[in-house]
DNA sequence: CTACATGCAAACAGTTTGCCATCGC
DNA sequence: GCGATGGCAAACTGTTTGCATGTAG
């Protein structure tokens, strides 16, 4: 069956080959914001005939196409997720690295007056929390840094919303 | 003269060689926030026997002893600024690349507040504002659709200013 | 049939690092 | 004098691209 993204593809009128067709359907099944390599793995298990600058390219294309959005959250790598809902924002379990979504009107309004203060329309915002969950109080979980693509699982990254690019062993 | 950050760096028992001391010299006086090239065009001006490689090392370094804090603000480069004052957030301009801070503890009320809802203490969190100045209606921008968080430079104050080094992509 | 998509590897930009000469303390 | 530091170039990571081949429409 066709998915909510392979029908935008058409709407758009992209051509849909093998390998769109294999990301589109890999995308509308993520519930979490996987980066390329993570894609590139979901997609690979599919469909062996792709490659991972495949990959890089239609996730442009879809994000060209206002089909994808893309999401920094520090660590050096671009993570994805399909244009949904309306705006939202996010919070990273700091401990486990999952992405948890939330709203919030009030926090927009609040955005809205600071620029207009400073004599500026907001264009865009970005707004990202950083949090460990309640009672899991500092302790040294083992820092684990499980590389392997859980899949299902968005992963661990550093607190403090900063790059950490690099591979600092 | 000794500027505060040189101080800052002897209090935490640091080797003071003349690098360090000329970058610690050019962080002090930089009113924006510099990445990594802007500090090694602005260091080499005052001193040519110093490398791109060192200033990376000091950067790390200074960021390591809690008296630089590096900021993300998209386009791919880190940039720099002195930890001095409180929590504050910042406003890009999506036209000229400028930075301007500012704060808001009501807004830090709220990110708590949420983040509680959703049973989790923030340890940290990132918030930027992407606006045009009020007035300046869309204007074409030459290069085609790309996110705000955008290369261009704040305040650039060197002679040498020139910050588009070349396409990207 | 033809313009566009893909695979592969090489190119890139930003950042880090190995090695050895050098310098602060 | 000794161990930390700096210079240089090579290594790395995430991402893009040139070129020849394959394919959707």
């Amino acid at each position: 069956m066709e998915t909510r993204i392979e029908r935008l593809c058409v709407e758009r009128g992209l051509k849909m080959t093998g390998q769109r067709r294999v990301v589109a359907r890999v995308l509308s099944d993520a519930g979490d914001h996987p980066d390329v390599e993570e894609l590139y793995r979901r997609a690979s298990a599919l469909d062996q005939h792709i490659s991972i600058a495949t990959v890089y390219r239609t996730v442009r294309l879809f994000e060209e196409q206002g089909i994808l959005e893309r999401r920094d959250f520090g660590g050096g790598r671009a993570r994805y997720e399909p244009t949904e809902d309306g705006p939202h924002y996010h919070l990273i379990d700091v401990e486990t690295g999952k992405v948890i979504e939330f709203q919030d009107p009030e926090h927009e309004r609040l955005m809205h007056a600071i620029a207009g203060r400073l004599g500026f329309d907001v264009v865009s915002l970005r707004l990202e929390l950083f949090g460990r969950r309640q009672g899991t109080a500092g302790k040294p979980r083992s820092r684990a840094a499980s590389r392997p693509g859980e899949p299902d699982d968005d992963a661990p990254m550093a607190p403090a919303g900063e790059a950490t690019k690099g591979a600092r062993r």
